[in-house]
This record gives C-alpha cells, structure tokens and sequence, in this order.
RNA sequence: CGGGGCGUGGCGCAGCCUGGUCAGCGCGCUUGGUUCGGGACCAAGAGGCCGGGGGUUCAAAUCCCCCCGCCCCGACCA
C-alpha cells in the first residue's frame, strides 16, 4: 500500500470528546470517526486490524473444532418472547416494527437464535456435541455508551454456542474454549488475565472472563502468584477469618460518645482518633425490595454483586434517606445495630472485630466498645465486601496482587436455561428426551482492537502488537525528490512485499518528520527510514516499542526483522 | 433517568457576562516559491452566519423560552 493512496485522516489534536487513550489515538491516527454517540465508521486502518484480530479468532475456533455460521442481526421477537427476555433484556435492545406491524429487536446476543436453530435440526445424541460460532455485529442500547469503542452501541463480537448431550462434555468443552481463548490473546500479543467471574445476565453457573491489563480498564481484578487464583472483583471471595480465641475476655464497656455532626467514616475516625478498621459501617439495602442491614469494616466496600448473590437475589439496591428512617427509626448517619428493626447480617471483615465504634441510633452520638453477640446478634457472616491488594488469597493464603483490565471476552457454562425454556432437546442412547447441555463464549472484537491501543501506547502514539498492526512495516523514504532515496525505498518495499510481509511506503511529497509523527502515531510495529545513507545502500531499521534503530543493508531488512521477531520483540 | 458541562468554517478554540464597531485565532485545505532526519517558512487565496425553532429589541453568536445533539459524573453519611 502506498501512503499517498491510503485514507488515514491523522490528526495532530485528540477530539474533544475523547478521555482515554484508545478513543484519542485512534480518532487521532485515522482509524475510527464518530457518527453519533456509541456508533464508529472504522477507517480502513482499522478495519485492517479487525480483520487480523478476526483471522486469529476464526484460525483458533475452527482448530478447536467450532464451526462458523452467520446468523440474522434482526430478531423476530417471538423467540425472545419464549426465553422470558424480551421484557428481561428491556431498554438494552433496539427493537422495531416491520411493515407488518410485528416486533423485531436488533440482536444483542444470538442464544435464541441460535438455540432456534439447533433444537429444529438436532434431534440424537450421535449429532452431538455441537459448537457454532459467528462473527458479527451486534447491538446494545446502552444507557451511556463510552470510551470510544469500548462502549459501543453497535459492535462486532465472535459469539459461540456448544450443545452437548450431558454436564461432563459441556464442561469439556468449557476448558475446551478457555484454552482456544488464552492462544488467541496471547498470539494477539496481550498482556491478559483470565479470572472467574458472575455470571450476570446471561445465567448460568460458571464463567471466566478474559481481561486485557491496562490502568484505563472498567473491570478490577486480585490474582494470587502463588497458586494461580485469578478472579473479577466482582466474584473474589475473602479469606473467612477466625473468630479470636477469647474474644470475650477483651470486651469493655460500651460508651457513649457526643459525635456532633461527625457522620462519615473519615469525619468519625478523625474525631475520635480511632482507625477506619475500628468502626462498623452500618448500611441499608433493599434486596428484591426487602429491607436488609449489612455491616462491613469502616474501611472497606460493599461489592453489589456478591451482596446479590449471597441473597440469590435479582436486585439489590442502597435503601433512600427516607426508607432508612422508615424501616429502621433511627437517623441516617448514626446507624447503631443494638437494637435495631431489621436483621443485620455482618460481612467477613466483621468477624475479628473487637470493641468497635458504631452509630448511637441517635443524632451526634456514636457508642464505644461495641461488640457483636454481646450487644447485638448477627443473623450471618457472609462474605459481601470487595477484595483488593494485599489481601489473602482465598485458597492458599498468600497475599493477592490487583490489576485493572478491560473485559474482551467471557466464558459461560449455560446449564439447560436456553435449552429448557425453548424446547431444545435430543433423544439420548437410553432413548429418552433430554435438553441438550449448554455454553456460550463471546469475544468482543472491536473492544479487543481498543484494549490493545489502551495496553500498547506511548506520548507519540499508538504501538500495534505485530499480529495485529494494520502494516508490520512502514517504509519512509525522507526525501522522494531525491532519486536515490526514492529508488532505493521503492526497491526495499517491493522486497519486503515479495517476502511477504504487509508493508506500506510513505510515498508522500512531506517533510521527514511529519512521516516520522505519522508512522509513531499510527503505530506500525517497524519503521525503514531510507536517507542520509541511501547512496551506500543502507537504511535505518526502527523498532517502534523501545525506539531502538539499526542501520542494516537494504536488501537485509526482511531478515533482520524477522530476527528481531524471534528475539521476542 | 438525576446532576454538571458543551454546541461558532473540516479539526481545536476565543468572542457571549457588559447586544451594535464581530464573525476571529491556530491547525488543516488551494496556488506559487523557498525548504527537506522529528508535525517547515513566506506570500496570495477558498471556506462559517454562529446546533434548530420561537421570542425580546431599532439591532442578537451575545438576552429569554422550547427542542435537538454531544461529553462527563452518578453506593460508600447509614
């Protein structure tokens, strides 16, 4: 490709709409523009790396045995209708009207369809298991779409569904599908992480999510090194501790304290010159409308989605201002749990609590040497706050590390949710019906495209993973007036071509250092700069991770970069 | 949805508070020339009618109302 041909709009100012990193540079180096809020045209640079990102994926799916399909985008509502998520999935889907007045969505998900589709053709156990996957656009109404494309409301995804005859192969496949997807993040050359994580909205009871390290990402995560325990914050589960040998022995007496206006944590522990780790934070939440009062360490949070599932709820939500005082007649703020209306359940974190401050169930006051089973019972230790750095592992103890990342693919072992509500079954060897097993396996494509510029960038720009750059080579003659340096980088691209790499030329009639700007904005993994030594047949080789440069013979820059390549770079 | 902010040539922004002398700056674009190893310089040009609608006024980018679009934030006092 010629750079003088190519529509790569770059730009030297970031948008005013961008805040992170990938949705600046990839605005900036000509890969995506905004249409309206959530929804991208991807430029052709972009659309050169989805296409690599996707060559990877179909290349490791079809060897693990899945087989590709393409599936309808536009949904006809009654399949919806029979899994119970038309109403479920709401304001999250687009939905329309035909001409005909019947119900549509746009898909943002495939398992109806998909399932539809096998439960009409597979009928025996022989024609199982079955995996099926596809590569395409799907659609999510978010309620703020953000971050570029890391929160699109049209994005492309590899969607994968397996069908199996019992639990055991679908679980087979599970790890099946959690190898095939470590091989392809590492061979997209990413830092990854995959960790257990909820199961969230589509159901099911087992899933791994794949997270791309990078400081910018949404998801939090603790592994351990130790024994290799790796999960979402959302789902890492706490250490439980002993409850202290003679813990009772300690116990002073409770006293009264005037806290004139002293409410949070902070102001508390400030005031009476006590640590966070010493005050009971007392709070109310509304679980599937239930009142509920959970106790956590002052210093630590509440994780929502292990409050839900401690509850097996479907909801949970922090009660307003006025429920509070509704439901538990004390004032907001000095929350005491003696005596108090409604059951208080005490996370982990309370367990090895002695002689705490908590609320006085009263205004500006707090009491001293509270301690639980002595002045107030606990309902149940449940294990509802989040982990986080330094903590210990759950299975061995060591201490955890955190990362951040950013969510590109999940696992999920499905059950017979899809398969039940829909009628999907097989006659089995024992010649009865059964449901057929169920898992699903996502990749967000285009998100994988943002995670990656998120990971891999510098001040000057975005720097591509070789796999997945939309040139591995750039090569830039200075100055093409001179016909030297014209000849011989026209020669070193078509040799590079011929040996098969995917190179672009900076034939362009600019100055050098505006092509200099260009190929570090854009990313391409290695730069031929042909110039000052044009005349002796030698070039500059540039390594745009590290910035390292060799000079190397003009004929030798295939080799020397495949060299490079082997050495890890 | 609630809260906050923004909308002015292709992009980034100033002007608005204190209506008129206001449509301006930088980048980009076109033409000519000089330059040519880290987003050059000089000169000459093209391009907006100020998100849309309504209103106030002799006069509106500027004041008022409505609408649309875009961005950011949204448990932790209990």
């Amino acid at each position: 490709m010629r750079f003088s041909r190519l529509f790569a709009p770059t730009k030297k100012e970031s948008p005013a709409d961008a805040e992170i990193p990938s949705h600046k540079l990839l605005t900036r180096a000509g890969f995506i523009r905004k249409v309206a809020s959530g929804l991208y045209d991807i430029l052709p640079l972009g659309a050169k790396v989805i296409l690599k990102i996707e060559k990877i994926v179909r290349e490791e799916m079809n060897a693990a045995g899945a087989q590709e399909v393409i599936l309808p985008i536009m949904h006809p509502s009654e399949l919806w209708q029979e899994s119970g998520r038309w109403e479920v999935y709401g304001k999250e889907m687009i939905k329309f009207k035909d001409r005909h007045e019947r119900d549509y969505a746009l898909g943002p998900t495939a398992e109806e369809v998909i399932t539809d589709l096998v439960r009409k053709e597979v009928k025996s156990y022989k024609e199982l298991p079955l995996n099926l996957y596809q590569i395409g656009r799907k659609f999510r109404d978010e309620i703020r779409p953000r971050f570029g494309l890391m929160r699109a409301r049209e994005f492309i995804m590899k969607d994968a569904y397996s069908f199996h005859a019992d639990d055991e192969d679908a679980e087979r496949e599970y790890w099946n599908m959690y190898e095939t997807y470590s091989r392809i993040f590492k061979r997209m050359g990413l830092e990854f992480k995959a960790v257990l994580a909820d199961t969230g909205e589509i159901g099911g009871n087992f899933s791994h999510e794949f997270l791309v390290i990078a400081d910018t990402g949404e998801s939090k995560l603790v592994y351990c090194e130790k024994c290799g325990y790796a999960a979402s914050t959302e789902k890492a589960a706490q250490r439980k501790p002993e409850v202290p040998k003679g813990r009772e022995t300690e116990f002073k007496e409770v006293e009264r304290v005037h806290t004139p206006g002293i409410k949070r944590i902070e102001e508390v522990s400030e005031f009476l010159g006590i640590p966070q780790e010493k005050i009971l934070k007392l709070l109310v939440y509304l679980v599937d409308g239930k009142p509920v009062a959970v106790a956590v360490r002052g210093d630590r949070e509440i994780e929502e989605t292990k409050l839900r599932n401690a509850f097996g709820a479907k909801d949970v939500r922090l009660a307003t201002d006025e429920e509070i005082e509704e439901f538990t007649g004390q004032p907001k703020g000095f929350l005491s749990p003696i005596g108090f209306k409604i059951p208080v359940y005490a996370d982990y974190s309370v367990i090895p609590m002695v002689n705490f401050v908590a609320g006085a169930g009263e205004v500006d006051y707090h009491l001293k040497n509270v301690n639980w089973g002595r002045d107030f019972e606990v309902e149940e230790f449940i294990d509802v706050s989040e982990v986080g750095e330094g903590e210990p592992c759950p299975e061995c103890g060591a201490p955890l590390k955190f990362k951040r990342g950013i969510e590109v693919g999940h696992i999920f072992k499905l059950g017979t949710k899809y398969s039940e509500a829909m009628g999907a079954t097989f006659v089995d060897e024992d010649g009865t019906e059964k449901p057929m097993v169920m898992g699903c396996y996502g990749i967000g494509i285009t998100r994988v495209m943002a995670a990656a510029v998120e990971q891999n960038h510098d001040e000057e720009g975005i720097i591509w993973p070789f796999e997945i750059a939309p040139f591995e080579v750039i090569v830039i003659p200075t100055n093409v007036k001179r016909d030297e340096i014209r000849e011989l980088a026209e020669e070193v691209y078509e040799n590079l071509k011929k040996k098969g790499f995917d190179a672009l030329i900076d034939d362009r009639n600019v100055r050098p250092g505006f092509k200099f700007k260009d190929a570090d904005l854009i990313g391409i993994p290695f730069q031929v700069i042909v110039g000052k030594k044009a005349g002796e047949g030698v070039v500059e080789l540039k390594v745009r991770k590290g910035g390292e440069r060799f000079e190397v013979e003009s004929g030798k820059v295939g080799e020397k970069i495949r060299e490079l390549l082997q050495g890890g770079i």
